[in-house]
RNA sequence: GGCCCGGUGGUCAAGAGGCCUAAGACACCGCCCUUUCACGGCGGUAACACGGGUUCGAAUCCCGUCCGGGUCACCA
């Protein structure tokens, strides 16, 4: 045994298997070429976010577009930051959301897949295993740094303007002997393992990413920790092993990722694992003031994922949104093919854009309406009370009381070849039903300035007599125009405009009338639609009403 | 600060030396349609960060400046 494996024996003496088990266990995947491998692998220490979701679905719709695999990893390596529901808040999420998990978590508690396991705490003596074989070749060895040391050692090097970090000279530990070694460990002293990095900062590495497209940067010159002291790894060092061993394809992840580059693929060339295509996705942005920067969990309501649920987004208008992000060529694609769904676009990552688009809260709404105004009136009235018995209980009774005439209600201009775009989420809805329920309705009787009160009164009193249950959209607006004439109002508008001294206004003018009577609004849908689904006795009701308080 | 990456209308973006008098979408404005509003249709305002090169010719290539972002942990 030379120096080196008796270092490897003295720090993880406990492992017994050789990478060369977990090489058989978890052998290459067998895919039809082209077919990538892709994962997101979150960390549980918050709830889902608006960029894991994107995250997400980039992964998702590379795999789809290549007849991959997507498969989530829980990267649980920081037991200080985890916060309790974050596994399922993240993978309920993504599900709620669509995105198909084909290995992995699946579900919160349920792990498919011939990788398993799939979290990264479950996983410490497979990394260990490796560490080891980089401690008995020489490449990694045992660091006792206190985080006081290492505090002083920056302060040091900021002060002397010299490049902060553990290398070089500053890699203090980086030729310990065992018996050194054994030594301080037997004094209970707390250890963590480093990479002995055979890099330099002078030589540049090249990468060829999926995105940025080529990239140079220093090589990696760190002793970076490979185990913690619970011997639990960093990032990095899982990484390395978990991506290697998953046979993972193409990793796809935050830019801010890009400068630690070099690590991987120093580690995995040290490994003698293939590494694997880098794609790096340019971040969600969002203004502040007038600066642009990175969407942040805590600053921003809409970065967390729930914001879009509390406001009544549809799942589906959030993920096409994020795929107008993702590629500039998806909206024409929606265009041309305004039923497929999203799974047949042919997604290219080599088009995304480089630097990070900013949220357009407009932009969603405006995609919002359009797959808001797809849905018949049954699947609106679904969601709607879906969304409302979560989120405005109060709306949900009165929504559910009669369910036939609720949909009824969001029937009007729905099912037909042109439908309204009135409703982006379901916390507009409300307002926008709100007069066709008395408890919410709020009469106004504000008619017109450039109409005389006796004459909004004269019509409203002959409209009275003439209004039948039964009209038809014709006949109800031949009522209208059957009784202007009477009253000095133009029965078409043509004739009105063609000589306006003549009429006290046309019959558009008396159905605004009608129609802040019996909606107390100016605007709405179409009025004799609305005055069907109220019914014959509540347009009485209010007519008489509008009579009584002019 | 060092190292990376980036800068086309308010926003997302197309753009690979001549097809650029710079597309499209959102937002905004106007007109048309119309029982109001919305939808739809038509039109409009609005951009190559700046300065030097290279070239017959630059949004596109090179250099510099400025601005923005990322990163420099026993966090991911």
């Amino acid at each position: 045994m030379n120096e080196f494996e008796r270092m490897a024996e003295l720090l993880l003496g406990h492992i017994d298997k050789q990478p060369e088990f977990y090489e058989a266990k978890y052998p290459a995947r067998n895919l039809p070429e082209g077919a990538r491998v892709v994962r997101i692998a979150p960390s549980p220490t918050g709830y889902l976010h608006l960029g894991t979701l994107f995250m997400a679905l980039v992964n998702r719709i590379t795999a789809d577009s290549t007849g991959g695999i997507f498969y989530t990893r829980i990267e649980d390596t920081d037991k200080k930051r985890e916060i309790e529901g974050g596994i399922d808040d993240i993978i309920n999420g993504l599900i709620r959301f669509g995105i198909n998990i084909d290995e992995g978590f699946v579900t919160p508690t349920e792990q498919k897949g011939d990788y398993a396991p799939y979290k990264q705490s479950e996983r410490a003596e497979i990394y260990q295993c490796f560490a080891k074989k980089l401690v008995s070749e020489g490449l990694a060895y045992p660091c006792f740094c206190t985080a006081e040391e290492l505090a002083a050692v920056r302060e040091e090097q900021e002060k002397n303007k010299i490049r902060t970090g553990y290398h070089g000279e500053y890699a203090v530990h980086r030729n310990i002997t065992v018996e050194e070694a054994k030594a301080l460990i037997d004094e209970g002293k707390p250890y963590v393992i480093r990479l002995k990095s055979p890099g330099s900062e002078e030589n540049r590495v090249f990468v060829d990413d999926g995105i940025k497209g080529k990239v140079e940067l220093p090589e990696n010159d760190e002793d970076f920790v490979l185990l913690k002291s619970d011997g639990i790894p960093t990032y990095h060092f899982a990484h390395a092993v978990d991506d290697h061993l998953m046979r993972t394809t193409h990793v796809i992840r935050g830019d801010e990722w890009l400068s630690s580059v070099p690590k991987h693929i120093q580690l995995f060339k040290l490994l003698g694992f293939k590494p694997p295509k880098f794609c790096h996705v340019a971040p969600i942005m969002k203004l502040d003031g007038g600066a642009k920067r990175k969407i942040s969990k805590r600053k921003d309501p809409e970065a967390a994922v729930h914001y879009f649920a509390e406001e009544g987004y549809d799942a589906r208008s959030v993920i096409e949104y994020l795929m107008t992000i993702a590629s500039s060529e998806f909206e024409d694609w929606r265009r041309a093919n305004p039923t497929e769904p999203r799974q047949k676009f042919k997604f290219n990552l080599k088009k995304m854009s480089v630097s990070g688009a900013l949220f357009d809260g407009d932009k969603l709404n405006d995609v919002s309406k359009n797959i808001v105004s797809t849905m018949n009136s049954e699947t609106v009235t679904e969601k709607l009370c879906e969304w409302a018995k979560e989120f405005d209980p109060e709306f949900y009774n009165i929504l559910t009381n009669d369910i036939e005439y609720t949909k009824a209600v969001f029937a009007i201009d729905r099912d037909v070849p042109k439908p309204r775009k009135d409703i982006a989420k379901w916390n507009e809805a409300k307002e926008y039903c709100s007069y066709f329920f008395n408890s919410l309705y709020v009469p106004s009787y504000e008619f017109p300035e450039n109409i005389a009160s006796e004459d909004v009164k004269a019509f409203l009193l002959a409209y009275k007599d003439v209004y039948s249950a039964e009209d038809t959209k014709e006949e109800w607006f031949a009522k209208i125009k059957e009784v202007a004439p009477g009253l000095g109002f133009a029965a078409e508008t043509k004739e009105y405009k063609a000589n306006k001294e003549a009429y006290k206004g046309s019959a558009g003018d008396l159905s605004t009338i009608l129609r802040i009577a019996v909606t107390g609004r100016r605007n709405t849908p179409d009025l004799c639609s609305i005055m069907q689904v109220l019914g014959y006795e509540e347009c009485i009701k209010r007519l008489n009403d509008a009579i009584s308080n002019i």
